[in-house]
DNA sequence: ACAATAACTAACAAAATTGTGAGCTATAAA
DNA sequence: TTTATAGCTCACAATTTTGTTAGTTATTGT
């Protein structure tokens, strides 16, 4: 799927190396990730009700992102004890938790950034 | 360039309408900004300076990415006076350093982050 | 037996981003 | 007059991300 020899690649590896707050952005930076650690922390932590809440998004394009947020270590993925048809609960790590404050505050930027350009 | 209609476009709207965190993410989140957006503020600020600092990036890209910024107002291209030839300096409006704090953050997570993964 | 629900997965296609190669303008120094 | 520097732009191609269609498993309720 990934090309390792690419200029694509070298020059992510490139700026992942050059500073750790590339490695971020290319962690929050991918569409429906922030959404979907947001949303994981409101409360909406199930696949059925991620569905509901982001009404856009196909099943298999939300397997996929839980699947590599888990990966990073920023969701963890429980079965629902005793549930059926099996139920499964997302919940947030303390590395995913620690994205909370700077959602925050990148949200604040983004709302006087919007006055700007939609009105 | 941009299919107004597809599904993508579509997505794309609806994170914005729901969130402001995923306007900001649309625009910190793409290859190079947040790396030209830091070096401009360290005073990489010319064409050929950034050039040189990111020896990965063609001359193509970088003018791309700077025109974007420049729409967005997070940085302002300003001529310098009797140079020859032609000197050009980006600086960054006030929106642009607003994002300066918020970086050290991101970059904060980022570095935690690769701590437990590339070693 | 059949439909419904939760939670997926695989193969594929479309779209968007990212990068390439060549060329341009203007000025000045060698 | 050729070369160098700064700062681009164009048409195009490769790569990567994102989305689609049609399944699957397992269990319960009707």
């Amino acid at each position: 799927m990934r090309k390792e020899n690419s200029t694509n690649s070298i020059n992510e590896r490139y700026l992942h190396k050059k500073c750790a707050l590339n490695v971020a952005i290319d962690i929050i930076g991918v569409r429906w990730a922030s959404q979907i650690i947001f949303s994981i922390s409101q409360g909406v932590n199930r696949f059925h009700l991620l569905k509901e809440e982001l009404p856009n998004i196909s099943e298999q394009v939300l397997s996929r992102k839980l699947k590599i947020l888990e990966k990073q270590k920023i969701i963890i993925k429980t079965i629902i004890p005793d549930s059926t048809p099996i139920g499964v609960r997302y919940i947030l790590t303390s590395r995913g938790e620690d994205l909370l404050p700077i959602f925050e505050n990148i949200c604040e930027w983004g709302k006087s950034y919007s006055l700007d350009f939609e009105n």
